[in-house]
DNA sequence: TTGAAAGCGTTACCAA
DNA sequence: TTGGTAACGCTTTCAA
């Protein structure tokens, strides 16, 4: 019985040279005649050669994986930015190696884990990761990028959409359609990126100045999601506010359903503007007014990010802000 | 400076005894004293240290990561079953690496590089792998499990939703609610199990008594998801079909908002059901009836088989059939 | 430009 | 029960 894997040992063998000949035909990596590299390369061809990653790795002292830890992929935005990521990982020659998380207690096994195979890098879509961790990373020069988290960890990247722009976009569109109440609609315990987004928003009123203390209130929903946003809207009692930003699209989408199953609708009754652009809040039943978060721009730049400092481990933490659209469709139409 | 990573020779040397001894205590593999094991643990505990995967992989010939191959995550559906596998693979202590494929040319480089990892395992969800590429894998003893697909591979597992079920819920619920003339929605160019669904469907009313060539309309959607179930509602001419059985969700809530556009509404106008049970067809908005399909179990399911193919690769391939459930909700109302 | 050899960190076999 | 040692497959000095 032959051996199952053909090594670089064999590839050797056939085309006549030595192991560190072939290494180096495959790699580009030390100097090689051009006349026995092709020999080399068309050895490897003919066997079918495939480099072992586990060995290479192991020898490089790095993987050519990448840790992506996420959170409620079923989420349509988390789902999408998951997409564009390992589209870009894969593009860029890498592997994802991918984790979900329930929680914060999740975290550190999975960083720890990641470690262990030698990532060449970790993209933190959610959660908040222990500075000790990250430490741990920073040391064993395994560049950590964060996407729309807080962006306060030296040594670590952050790739974030612009809440604040996106906010004084909604402020401008509800005020200047004539809103002259605020309504402002998140969950309990929100992401950080959430609750910028309200702070902008509270800022941008001031700005266009309307009264804050008194012109705007705080819808707060129990629960995140769809069902935060339904239950949100049945359990709301006050006047309803005439201009409404919601802090996602999934909870303004529920928000919308909550409202319709109460006779109120937009843009006839209120106005709302959500975050996000998920496929779902495009669809007939929603057409909700929303900004668009560029899933593909902030996949690339955080692999940027992670290679760049990959290369320049102790280089200052670095925060890009990728820019938001605002969509106009029906829950908040395009003035004039 | 001292050494970055703290390997298994610093903690034999700590706990006294030789790196063999370090790798029998924290494998559990081999005899050992339960003093001395328990000496070795507190030292690597002491000392932090943690396995190297690349090289234990090197090793046993293979890595504790099972890849993935997805498509079109951006789908409820599709992000909901790559849920459950994240989590069943994390539970059993496996890593995913997860590839997403946007065609049936993407398979090749990925099982490849699958294969260049030692992985453990692959699940297939999306795509249909040519056999000579999972022979690769065969032969590399490398289980595979394909998940609602087309289960023709010879020593791969598979394991699908009981799509027959499905459709005779479905084509029963239909019938004894008294629909008559009935319609078969699926996209061009669908997925196995979507065109399963339409076969036993048609079976299912064939053998209520439909003159299945007479009172049987296809409705084709030219592409697939929500928008290609919105363009098939508005191009739709002949008469509307009283009951209406649809591959997959997406194309469901599509039709739906698409007939919604034209005045028409279920369950008034036409029934509907779909299939999948995305978390947006149980939205106010939808409220579609629907076969959940059960993602955990499916999950479950295909770790077993691709684990127990680990230990006995020859073994015939098995077909897993997994229970479907009908939803009733607005869109064909329970009977009675 | 090439080859020999020394690792990379584990595990598994074989003696002791 | 333990320790020595030979793999695992690759990369990278260092000489030639």
């Amino acid at each position: 019985m032959r051996k199952q894997t053909v090594t670089a040992e064999d590839v050797a063998k056939r085309a006549g040279v030595s192991r560190a000949v072939v290494s180096r035909a495959l790699s580009s990596n030390g100097s090689i005649s051009p006349s026995t590299k092709e020999k080399v390369l068309r050895a490897a061809q003919e066997l079918g050669y495939q480099v072992n990653f586990l060995a290479q790795g192991l020898n490089r002292q790095r993987s050519h994986l990448i840790g992506v830890i996420v959170a409620r992929i079923g989420d349509p935005f988390r789902s999408s930015l998951l997409e564009g990521l390992l589209h870009e990982i894969q593009r860029r020659g890498y592997q994802a190696l991918v984790t979900e998380i329930t929680g914060e207690q999740d975290l550190t096994p999975t960083l720890r884990r990641f470690t262990q195979f030698r990532v060449s890098g970790v993209i933190v879509t959610s959660g908040k990761p222990p500075e000790t961790l990250v430490n741990e990373c920073v040391s064993q020069q395994i560049p950590v990028v964060g996407i729309n988290r807080q962006p306060d960890i030296p040594l670590v990247d952050f790739v974030c959409s612009d809440n604040d722009s996106g906010a004084y976009q909604a402020a401008e569109q509800l005020f200047h359609s004539g809103c002259r109440r605020f309504g402002w609609l998140n969950n309990r315990g929100s992401t950080w990126a959430g609750m910028m987004r309200g702070e902008a928003f509270y800022q941008a009123l001031h700005q266009l100045g309307v009264d804050t203390q008194r012109h705007i209130s705080d819808i707060t929903a129990s629960e995140e999601g769809y069902e935060g946003g339904f239950q949100a809207a049945r359990a709301w009692t006050g006047e309803l506010p005439a201009g409404i930003f919601c802090a996602n699209a999934q909870l303004a989408c529920g928000f919308l359903d909550g409202m319709r199953q109460r006779g109120k609708f937009a843009p006839q009754d209120f106005h709302l503007i959500g975050f996000d652009n998920t496929p779902q809040s495009g669809q007939f039943s929603y057409q909700l007014t929303t900004l668009h978060q560029d899933v593909s721009e902030i996949a690339r730049r955080a692999l940027t990010r992670l290679l760049e400092r990959a290369k320049n481990p102790l280089q200052p933490s670095r925060i890009e802000w990728v820019k938001v659209e605002l969509i106009h469709r029906q829950t908040s139409p395009r003035i004039g």
